[in-house]
DNA sequence: GTCTATAGACCGATAGAC
DNA sequence: GTCTATCGGTCTATAGAC
């Protein structure tokens, strides 16, 4: 066997890091217009345009293909909170970040997954990819929330952990889905509306 | 055959609610622990120690299962709303309303259903008994919502539409559930920490 | 000519329906 | 208790690259 030149390398790695990210984008769409037990292997194939067997090269099973979305998801999150500008204030840091969250699902583009589902779960907590992703974007909120607290602008009675997992939330809100369903107001002024209900609350300030 | 006489009648009625009773309930428990689509029929039928066959001579399909317990929240809710004193203000009355389901949730008895799947939502939507009670829930709420916002304790700026379903949405809060597998706070302390989030919002006042 | 990746048939299990 | 459909997962023959 000669080993292979260096080029001829990179092109097959290009290749699969191609098709990988077609089915993977594939998924992610899948998921999150018909969820995960709605979707089936075979769907997500004719869709990627690729045989079964194929995918079953790339992934060892349909959990497998879901953890993928999920940790490519979490990669555009990590990108975004990279994004945002060093000088802002954490208040304006968070916002940011449950209105990209909100514009994502709008969107079509945000996996849901039952979270009920135990095999999907021990498949989540097994990839390090994804735990490593979700302790770090954890890390980067939880900062800002207790930096927003400690400076009054988020109300410091509430335990970081429960601001934390309400922005989480805002990422399978019905709301949205609901007020879409409505077909009374923009997707901009839906965003804005459940940014309203999230941060100031129901009641009159 | 003789026409049966009004007590016979009354006595296999009886038993029929009552074996219909068992069934909702068990349905209502699994469809809270696991979901609709994670619950079986065989499931059911053991839990309720009847044969699959006399699960369908009450019940046509699996979605129909899933309608009546739906309804059966329902009906509880309604229950719960005319048990409001008369004399308590709009607001009060919604908040109550959000802490009944937030305790509903928490204590396993909310039914979840997946909001994707198209032909359960066909079921809900030919059920008599659901929407009459959904939209009867839904002009109860509202009235309040409206007279909320006219004496300033809602903000008057939110649709009341959005209101409404954000209250819904309490139904299906995923961080009830976050919280109480983080196991830091008590089904009350939850309750009440959500209920904050909700009302007053995640800013400082 | 050899070797890899693919396409598409195929299998076993399971769940809904009757 | 049976029947049928579907779905996750596997197997094999083949096409094409080198």
């Amino acid at each position: 066997m000669n080993a292979p030149t260096p080029v001829k390398l990179s092109f097959k790695a290009q290749m699969l890091q191609a098709r990988e990210a077609a089915i993977i984008q594939s998924v992610n769409r899948l998921l999150a217009e018909k969820g995960f037990d709605a979707m089936t292997v075979d769907e997500v194939a004719a869709d990627v345009g690729i045989a079964k067997a194929s995918l079953y090269k790339h992934f060892p099973s349909k959990e497998d293909l879901a953890c993928a979305a999920m940790v490519r998801v979490m990669r555009r999150a990590q990108d975004f909170l990279q994004s945002l500008p060093a000088d802002a204030s954490p208040l304006d840091n968070i916002r940011a970040v449950a209105r990209w969250t909100m514009q994502v699902q709008l969107a079509g583009e945000m996996p849901s997954l039952p979270s009920q589902n135990s095999s999907l779960r021990a498949t989540l907590m097994k990839s390090r990819d994804y735990m490593d992703g979700l302790i770090e974007i954890s890390d980067q909120l939880g900062g800002w929330i207790e930096a927003a607290q400690a400076q009054g602008s988020l109300n410091p009675g509430l335990p970081p952990l429960v601001v934390l997992y309400t922005l989480f939330a805002r990422a399978c809100d019905p709301v949205l889905e609901f007020l879409k369903m409505a077909g009374l107001h923009t997707d901009e002024q839906i965003v804005d509306l459940v940014m309203a209900t999230c941060f100031e609350g129901l009641r009159s300030r």
